[in-house]
DNA sequence: AGTGAAATTTTAGCAAA
DNA sequence: TTTGCTAAAATTTCACT
């Protein structure tokens, strides 16, 4: 993982469509070595997956909010339950007056109250605080290059 | 938008480096079929990007965390405020009794600190409460495919 | 909108430095 | 690790349905 690395994440990130021979020409390097580097950065795990930006607007889903769940148990193991609920997209097991923070995309207010019915469901939670989302300012990938 | 493209798109969210005739295969349409959908999928803007996921902790960002930030005035139009700061990856007007929630991702928890230091530089902003995530449960692109 | 096929570009594997 | 070369594969365009 050196400075080249990080470049050409960045630019993968940005745009994943590209041919080698531009990324190559974006580091200073041959098509064939930029390849090499790709490949190496998605065998060790650094690249996860090469995927699409869907707007969630465009299939339907408008309403997105943030769920605070409080839990009389462990949720480290609730992985599975939280996964089985599509709306989720995000689930986190947090520090603080909290115990999992979870990030619902749904159609509506309606669908959103059915998520949260369904988190309820979930064995150990006791209650939820959900906040919902008015305008998104930020949405972008993390930073390859806030190393230095 | 009818069921092929949300098939499609769910594909590509999984693998977008998959060839048009495996894509047109998935859904029983010849690859030139597929393309022409994609493409139209992204001319309309339902795709936003193609681009790689990273995984954080490989560039070394190995600290989430998510900061609910209180405010004296309307923050929408701080964009550009919460965009300068790299290590903020999401930024949200919310309803309820905090302005904006943003979500953070640094290389350490003293790197968070600085990164609260530079929300609360920004204008209006009165106060911050972090919460760092311990765990990520489910960590997953929007589903295209909850609309029936 | 979709098909099939041709022309072009890109990828991926290999020898050499 | 990088380069240049090359065969194989994928993309893109087009005439036709």
């Amino acid at each position: 993982m050196d400075r080249i690395d990080r470049v050409l994440l960045a630019h993968l990130q940005q745009d994943a469509t590209q041919s080698y021979a531009a990324l190559g020409q974006a580091v200073g390097l041959s098509a064939g070595a930029a390849h090499e580097r790709v490949r190496k950065l998605r065998e060790r795990g650094v690249i996860r997956r090469t995927t699409v930006d869907v707007d969630p607007v465009a299939v339907g889903n408008a309403v997105l909010a943030y769920v605070m769940i409080d839990s009389v148990s462990w949720m480290g193991d609730s992985a599975k339950d939280f996964a089985a609920i599509p709306e989720i997209v995000e689930a986190h097991v947090i520090a603080g007056s909290a115990s999992v923070l979870v990030k619902v995309r749904t159609a509506s207010t309606g669908r959103l109250q059915d998520v949260l019915r369904r988190i309820y469901a979930i064995n150990g939670v006791s209650g939820t605080r959900a906040t919902v989302v008015l305008e998104t300012l930020v949405e972008r990938p993390v930073s390859a290059q806030n190393q230095e």
